[in-house]
DNA sequence: CCCTGATGCAAGTGCTCACTTGCATATATC
DNA sequence: GATATATGCAAGTGAGCACTTGCATCAGGG
């Protein structure tokens, strides 16, 4: 044998299957097998599924945090490392991130898990309203900026896992916000 | 007794429950007591809670039909017709279509009921390829554009039924063509 | 006024699924 | 090599839910 099967194996197999499901279609049962361990194991070893969850999310998704805290002059930069940030979100993991706030709004388990870390959206507004204080981006609901940039990004997610078909490159965050930007610069 | 319970009446609590709770969380004893009827009584008239779905879909969201067979000249108008769609689609009943395709991926049971009528895609497509030709538009992928469009459309109305603080209002289609347009007419 | 068919009610069936448990076996530690 | 701890396995528990059924009631049509 190959040594003991690693937590992060498991977490692994988890996000895997949940991206590929759902949580609530991902039985406990599935995600041992994937993680080629017994199901009274997963509970031994992870009490719930909901805490095997939680588990798997803090292990694969902080650090993720933006560097956001200080915008400077470049109004593009900051834009793309917003953008970009969504876009590896929505990509990494096969999605699970997508997946699991598609199932936030009728979960309260799995809305549980997925708190928003760090008052994210309120720092994004920052940042948009500090460059339309400068006069780089055209004065609008800092929301509606960000509907704007994030929505492309996360529609194309979608489209990719909904329509077979479609195997579209995830969106490129500088081809977004060059886009973005040629239409918003005040004039 | 104010007369029997009619069809529609149940469809519309159906399609309320499911707009809420997502349609597996939405259990037909919850849907037949918003209806005000007995939960018996709902499978001895409709058979299945799929086929209830599917009649409640049918009844509600045939006719939603674009008109775009024949594009014309005007660009801005074209587009609008076709964002106002989405934005129609998104917000009717509580947003029950919204729901029913961030489910449709992991349940076919909901997927079955759902097929996109009548080639909707292509003929928005096509669309969008007329006007590229004759000039009116950047040439870029179609499905690209779709996505601009659709996107912040699509994100504002996930936005807010997530967000229960951000009671933005509906996106409005012409300022959403507007905008895209600013950015994308050849210069 | 009677008859038919739709309804409410209450109990029940069968299935799925998260989670448990008892036991035998393997693995690690000393 | 003895002992403690983690695992596999198989069976089971209990809850939720779609869907059923038998019976009493009620409304409308002839």
């Amino acid at each position: 044998m190959a040594g003991r099967v690693t937590d992060e194996t498991v977490f692994d197999a988890a996000l895997g299957v949940i991206a590929e499901q759902g949580y609530e279609r991902a039985t406990t049962r599935a995600i041992a097998d994937a993680a080629g361990i017994n199901e009274a194991t997963l509970f031994r070893r992870f009490t719930s599924k909901q805490n095997l969850l939680r588990q798997a999310v803090r292990s694969n998704f902080t650090g993720f945090a933006l560097d956001l805290d200080a915008p400077g002059d470049d109004v593009a930069a900051d834009l793309i490392t917003i953008v970009s940030y969504y876009s590896r979100l929505y990509e990494t993991r096969g999605g699970v991130v997508l997946t699991l706030m598609r199932e936030a709004k009728f979960s309260p388990e799995v809305a549980a898990v997925l708190t928003e870390p760090e008052r994210l959206l309120e720092r994004v507004d920052a940042v948009i309203l500090h460059h339309q204080r400068r006069g780089a981006l055209v004065v609008e609901p800092p929301r509606h900026t960000f509907f704007a940039l994030v929505g492309p990004v996360m529609m194309r997610s979608i489209a990719r896992r909904v329509d077979q078909r479609a195997t579209q490159a995830p969106a490129d965050p500088e081809a977004v916000v060059r886009r973005f930007l040629d239409g918003h610069r005040p004039g």
